[in-house]
DNA sequence: AGCACGCCGACT
DNA sequence: GTCGGCGTGCTC
């Protein structure tokens, strides 16, 4: 027999080797291979009795590596369908999708899944010093059975005491139990959830659901009711949400609602071991609930029962370099292959999503009402900056409002997309601006450090005394960041406590956690920040949330700006009076007629959403048509467009797709590497993909030195 | 992607 | 006389 392997290489093809033992049961198993002068790691994809590479040069296969049960095959037609999709090598498809800790050969050692409880809790507490604080929350933990992850969460030194403990006989080790689910609910669901719940529960096989939900209304309690019941039926549910921020919260929400219930977490911050620990239970069915970010959506999982994507618009969905692919998407696809439902929720739904739903492909359910009783959904006002002059960026209106919130004792929020003191430094006197040597971009002040930097590359230079243009000594900020906000409003107020929040405040790990710990506590009056306060977070205290500087997005070049920019505006303004607060969202704007912020102050998503689908439509963009975009990077943009010249005549004529000559990217340098890309346009999709397959295989063929080049489809960002 | 082979410049 | 630059080609 031969078997044929991918590995983890960009070669759009498979390798064969003799492997007399193997069987087709043997399909999806990780295999041991040479490959050039070294051993690799690689993926059987195929068995069968004649090599497809005829040649007496066929080595033999050097091992089968049994830690892991061999995937599915609903798993490798995934890998090959994204693989096809987005014009990726099969084995690199299937080596992103798996954890890293199994790329590596090393055998992985897969412990027995054991729970750990007390034998004679009151004899140990007896015994245990009445200091050893820790020893006394463990005895007290261990009074039910619980995994390993559960003890090592107490402390660090936790574990070693149980071992010490098993070792004494104080404690004893219990297999995993099956999960069953409590029936009782967790919190009472209102009509408008129920109905949505019922639903989801009613339907056998697929059915994409779009639920649209505006803040605070309860999506997440659908997720968990409409898993709750797929879990009685012992099946698994997987749940994808946007990067890092939101998963802490939503993890303890969903370990509060089911508890004893196996569920695991695979997203990056989940060190390697572990996280291939969990997938591997995922793989075994043993995981009830996968929670994670993109890549989870290539988590093996047998028993799937439903598919939850969170937040579906977000674009961190979208992966950017590599496999470029969206998970969203994938999920969809996954939820079609293995006939089970798929929810996709969001208080501001990707355009692509809404289509659906129009369409009728997706079944759209509503939440309109907040879920907390009595809770109102925040005031939105524009205050129209044209003909203004402003004070330290703010409206006078805005500093009036701060100040009669701050004699309440009320929390406000000043919202800048922008981190920093100003995003320009400007030379009065003949012209010059502060750019970046590596990217076409303004480096940006940052004045408590007395440093300029560059947001794109990290670039970072002094201040300069005087212009190295004319040498006029009087050099000016232009534009408001964070930092000038935080320091125009200290000097404004002097005794409210003022905390700015950006990633320069937060390098260092766990700072984010303390800034909201002080915001809870309410040890903070004005709080100053970018995006990162925008998702998820409850600030029951905050009553004003101000929006500095939002209409960059409002005509930008690229077509997706302004659903991005309605998005986070919707994010923010939820920041404002989710408790008995009624809260008031005040965006400060040049543009206050544009039809962006009527949908946004009448809190109209439908609106907002009909009218972009209808320039859309006009336009020619998605999701009217389909998109791919074949982008090139070299040290000079010439080498770039040659490239792409040379690429579009290699372009095979495929009639109802539309090639676009070469531009450069908008952000043509970005560290050092200058870019441009062609788009690709088609109204049928299986078009796009047609040529994109034969033209793939001809680009390969196109010498490229000092290049870099990759195909994107379905482009999120230009 | 690695890694080897291969043909032209400055150095212990 | 060699060490080493990275251009080209191959990996079952």
């Amino acid at each position: 027999m031969y078997a044929n392997v991918v590995l983890d290489v960009p070669l759009a093809k498979a390798f064969d080797y003799h492997a007399p033992e193997l069987t087709h049961a043997d399909i999806g198993r990780r295999v041991l291979v040479p490959f050039g002068n070294k051993l690799r790691v690689g993926l059987v994809v195929g068995v069968s009795s004649q090599p497809e590479y005829a040649s007496e040069r066929i080595k033999a296969l050097s091992a089968v590596l049994t830690d892991m049960p061999p995937l599915g095959e609903d798993l490798l037609q995934l890998f090959r369908f994204c693989s096809n999709y987005y014009q990726h090598p099969l084995g690199q498809v299937v080596f992103t999708a798996l954890p890293g800790r199994l790329r590596d050969p090393k055998p992985f050692a897969t412990r027995e899944r054991w729970r750990y409880q007390l034998q004679s809790v009151q004899a140990l507490i007896a015994q245990l010093p009445a200091r050893a604080i820790l020893q006394h929350r463990l005895a007290s933990l261990l009074t039910e059975p619980r995994s390993e992850a559960e003890i090592r969460q107490i402390s660090p030194g936790a574990w070693k005491i149980v071992r010490e403990w098993l070792a004494a006989g104080w404690v004893t080790t219990v297999t995993e139990a099956p999960v069953s689910v409590s029936a009782e609910a967790g919190k009472p669901l209102n009509a408008e959830q129920q109905a949505a719940v019922a639903e989801i529960a009613a339907i056998r096989g697929f059915q994409p659901f779009l639920l649209f939900g505006i803040t605070g209304s309860g999506k997440t309690e659908v997720y968990l009711e409409a898993i709750a019941n797929v879990l009685r039926q012992g099946r698994q549910a997987l749940v994808l949400v946007p990067e890092i921020n939101l998963t802490p919260q939503l993890q303890s929400r969903f370990a509060g609602r089911f508890p004893g219930v196996n569920l695991v977490n695979l997203h990056s911050s989940v060190a390697d071991a572990e996280r291939a620990a969990n997938w591997l239970q995922a793989a075994r069915g043993e995981a009830a609930i996968v929670l994670g970010t993109r890549l989870s959506v290539f988590a093996p999982m047998p028993k799937l029962g439903i598919i939850v994507v969170d937040e579906e618009h977000d674009s961190s969905f979208k992966q950017q370099d590599g496999l470029r692919y969206s998970a969203r998407d994938l999920a969809v696809w996954r939820a079609h292959q293995r006939q089970v439902p798929i929810v996709l929720g969001s208080a501001t739904p990707s355009l692509e999503s809404w289509y659906n739903a129009q369409n009728g492909r997706y079944r759209r359910l509503d939440l309109h009402q907040r879920a907390v009783a009595g809770a109102q959904p925040p005031n939105v006002r524009l205050i129209s900056t044209k003909h203004v002059e402003l004070q330290d960026g703010l409206h006078p209106f805005v500093w009036s409002e701060l100040s009669e919130r701050l004699s309440r004792r009320e929390q406000v929020l000043v919202f800048v997309n922008r981190r920093g003191y100003s995003p320009v430094l400007f030379c009065g006197e003949c012209g010059w601006m502060a750019a970046c040597t590596q990217c076409t971009a303004r480096m940006t002040v940052h004045l408590s450090e007395r440093r300029l930097r560059c947001h794109y590359c990290g670039a970072d230079s002094a201040i300069p005394r005087a212009c190295p243009g004319c040498g006029n000594a009087d050099l000016h900020p232009l534009g408001h960041g964070t930092q000038r906000l935080e320091a125009a409003l200290s000097s404004r107020f002097p005794h409210a406590r003022v905390l700015r929040v950006d990633r320069d405040t937060t390098r260092q790990k766990g700072s984010f956690e303390s800034a909201l710990d002080a915001v809870h506590g309410g040890k903070v009056d004005i709080l100053v920040g970018t995006q990162m306060l925008a998702k998820g977070h409850d600030f029951p205290r905050l009553s004003l949330v101000v929006v500095v500087n939002a209409d960059a997005g409002l005509y930008s070049a690229d077509y997706r700006a302004a659903e991005r920019l309605y998005a986070q505006l919707v994010q923010v303004s939820g920041r404002a009076g989710r408790a008995q607060i009624s809260g008031d969202v005040l965006v400060q704007t040049d543009f206050a007629e544009h039809p962006l912020y009527a949908a946004l102050v009448a809190q109209d998503f439908p609106a907002f959403a009909d009218f972009q689908l209808a320039d859309r439509r006009v336009a020619g963009f998605p999701p009217f048509r389909h998109q791919a975009v074949l982008r090139a990077e070299a040290a000079k943009l010439e080498i770039a467009m040659q490239f792409l010249q040379e690429a579009t005549a290699l372009a095979p004529d495929v009639s109802g797709v539309t090639i676009y000559d070469p531009v450069p990217a908008s952000l043509t340098r970005l560290a050092g590497m200058e870019r441009a890309h062609i788009l690709i346009q088609s109204a049928s999709r299986p078009a796009l993909q047609n040529l994109l397959t034969t033209w793939q295989t001809s680009l390969r063929d196109i010498k490229t030195r000092q290049l870099r080049w990759a195909l994107d489809v379905d482009p999120q960002e230009f």
